[in-house]
This record gives structure tokens, sequence and C-alpha cells, in this order.
DNA sequence: CATACTATTTACCGATCGGTACAGAAACGA
DNA sequence: TCGTTTCTGTACCGATCGGTAAATAGTATG
């Protein structure tokens, strides 16, 4: 029988697109072996605690990609205009344009967001600040700064929901290019509202 | 035994809610029972389709309260713009000012939605369509009329993730706020952007 | 080549899943 | 009052759920 020595970390990223195609309730142990091409004995090898600690890998992992390609750059680059421009290429290019889905704002929305509460917060409060932070160094006001990078996150969020409703992703890219650029125009000395 | 009478429309608010709160998947038979207070036999009785059809009859019914209660005011009315006040104000009150979570957008981003497919999106279409005509007959010019259309339900939706993530409804609230003041400016005369 | 450790397969567990069958109780119509 | 219909409780079904145990196979170390 073959046998191809697996490592943990290489398991990841299949199990947060089967969390995130499935939810979390929605994905069994079977379609979990099934998409990971893991067995149940390797997955308990690599997981202990079974699909709690799968799912919390998963959010581990997207919280670490948005930390490095989003969030860091948009809290300590130089230029924070352009850091602006690169989070919405990351996301869009994340997203899929608009087809696939947040699996943060996913268990958000579903009850087992009780289970991983801090991480789900985190990664929306992060994103929050982070943007704000990357405004505030371009020049925006305090608290405009904030609400900005509120609406922007929630703008997003938004979009994923209506884009994946509608069957319709243009949504997505709509909303990515009408929050950018108001933001852009929130930055450019003139103020808005 | 006791014995008291239920009716099917009865049951359904109770279904609505616990699917809101466990999702399809996570909202078992057993919970359901429990939390509608009705049996295994008279479920089936009253939804021979199982799962589906109560989800369906909960879909349907809350489509049902957003037709009369939002989009036909905002069809129908006079006056488009009070029209639109109180649509915010039917929405804040229905979603418990972010407290409670839409289960339309819950299945949208849930894998079930292929199942309710077309509930799912008829729900949004026909939110997004009422608001534009709404604001067309307010005096927005078309094609801005759909953008802020759209642009309005996606924050709503945006709102309800990201106020249950952070736990925080105010984010909701201010959405709202954030949401409807810009409408109102849109129609108010001046033109946007 | 022996040993130890890591991965993987396989069989199995009790619990719960959604759903069915059906008998009986309550309400209704005559 | 007596059927008939409408509703409800209960027992049961096979399937699948998440999870465990342990024997085995592969790899690395000596």
């Amino acid at each position: 029988m073959p046998k191809i020595v697996a490592e943990r970390s290489d398991a990841i990223p299949s199990l947060a697109e089967v969390f995130r195609e499935y939810g979390f309730e929605g994905a069994s142990l079977s379609t979990i072996t099934e998409k990971t091409g893991l067995g149940k004995g390797s997955l308990y090898h690599f997981f202990p605690g079974g699909k709690e600690e799968m799912a919390t890998a998963a959010l581990g992992e997207i919280d670490e990609w948005f930390v490095t390609q989003v969030f860091e750059p948009l809290r300590n680059a130089d230029d924070p205009r352009s850091a602006i421009s690169d989070m919405f290429r990351s996301v869009s290019r994340y997203f899929r344009s608009g087809s696939r889905v947040c699996l943060v704002g996913a268990f958000a929305l579903d009850n087992v967001r009780d289970r991983f509460r801090a991480q789900v917060r985190d990664y929306f409060a992060e994103w929050c600040g982070a943007l704000a932070s990357a405004l505030t160094r371009a020049g925006c006001p305090e608290p405009d700064a904030a609400a900005l990078a509120e609406e922007t996150v929630v703008a997003v969020q938004g979009a994923l929901v209506v884009a994946r409703a509608l069957d319709e992703p243009e949504v997505f890219e709509r909303t990515l290019q009408r929050v950018q650029s108001r933001l852009l125009a929130a930055i450019s000395g003139e103020e808005q509202r």
C-alpha cells in the first residue's frame, strides 16, 4: 500500500478550503479526508483535537496570511497610500474577485462563532486597526480614519455575501472599486462628507 | 397527555429563529423540536418535505415580511424619501440593532445556498430593485440609483457580519446611519460624487 | 541491520443524524 | 353521538456523525 509521508502544514490550506466550502458543521470528517487526501488516522495524528483543532489551524493560517500580506504592510509601509492600493489588490486576489467566501466571516455568522470567538474577533479588529493606521499616516484625521476603515471592512464582507447570494461576483469588484476611490479621495487633501 | 393543537404557520417564526441561530446543518431535528415545541410527528405532518421544507417556509416568511414591510413601501410610497427612512427603521428593528443575524445572508455564505438559490437571490435582488426604484423616484439618476441601492444592501449585510464578529452591535447602527445619510444626501438636489 | 519514531490503514465505538410508520388522542362535522 | 379528519407521541430505521485503538508500514538513526 502506498505511503506518502505528509506534513501537518501541507494539510492546512486544504482544510481551510473545505471549511470555506462546507462550513464547520457541514464539513464532515469524510469530506475532510477526501479533500485533503489524508485518512482519519493521519488527520488525528496531526490534529489530536479533532475538527476544532483543524478549524483553529485553518483560521490561524488565514490570519497569518492577512497579517503578513495585508496588515503589516498597512502598518509599516513608507507610503501608506500605495499600501492601501496594495490591500485592495491582495484582497481581490485572495477572494478570487468575489467567487471565494471569507471563512472568518462565515464563521462569524454561524453558531460556531462562540467556539472561535477570539480568532474571529482579532481578525476583524486587526484589519480595521491596520487600515485606520494607514489612513491616519496618510493624513486622514483620527476619528474619520477609524470610521472609514470600519466602513471598508464592512463593505468587503457585505460584498462577499451579496455577490454570492446573487451569483454575481462583479458585485465584489464594484464594491472594492467604490470604497477604494472613497478612501483615496479622503486622503487627497480635500476632506470627505 | 396534553394536546395543544398547533397550526403550521405558528411554527414558522420559531423555525426561522432556529435556523438563524444554528444554521441549516447545525439545526438538528432535536433542537428544532425543542425550540418549536413541536414533536417530530407534528413537524413532519406540517412539513412533509423535512428540514428542507422547513427552511423554505422560514425563508418564505422572511421574504414576505420584507416584501410587505420594506419592498412594497419602497416601490409604492407617495413620498419615497420617507419610505427610505422607514426602511432603515424597519431594518434596524428587524435585525435587533445588529444583534440578530440575517438568515438569508447566512444561507448565502453556506454551502446550502445551492439548495435555496432562487429564494436567496430573489431576496437580495428585490431589495436592491425596490430601493433603486425609490431612489429614482426621489430624483436620483438611474445608474446612480442602482449603485447606491447595491451599496446600501451590501453595507447592511457586511455590518451584520462585522458586528457579530466583533461582538459590537453598534457597528450595525453606525453603518445604518452612515448609508442613510449618504442616500439622503444623494437625493437632496445636489448630486453625489 | 536493529531500533525507534512517525505516519497511515483499518476496524470499530456509541451517539446522533434525518426520516418513517403507526397507533392513538383531540377537535370537528354530521 | 359517532365517524372522520387533523394533529401528536413513540418507537424505530439505516446512515453517518466525530472520535478512538491498535496493528502495520515507512523512514530515519544508530
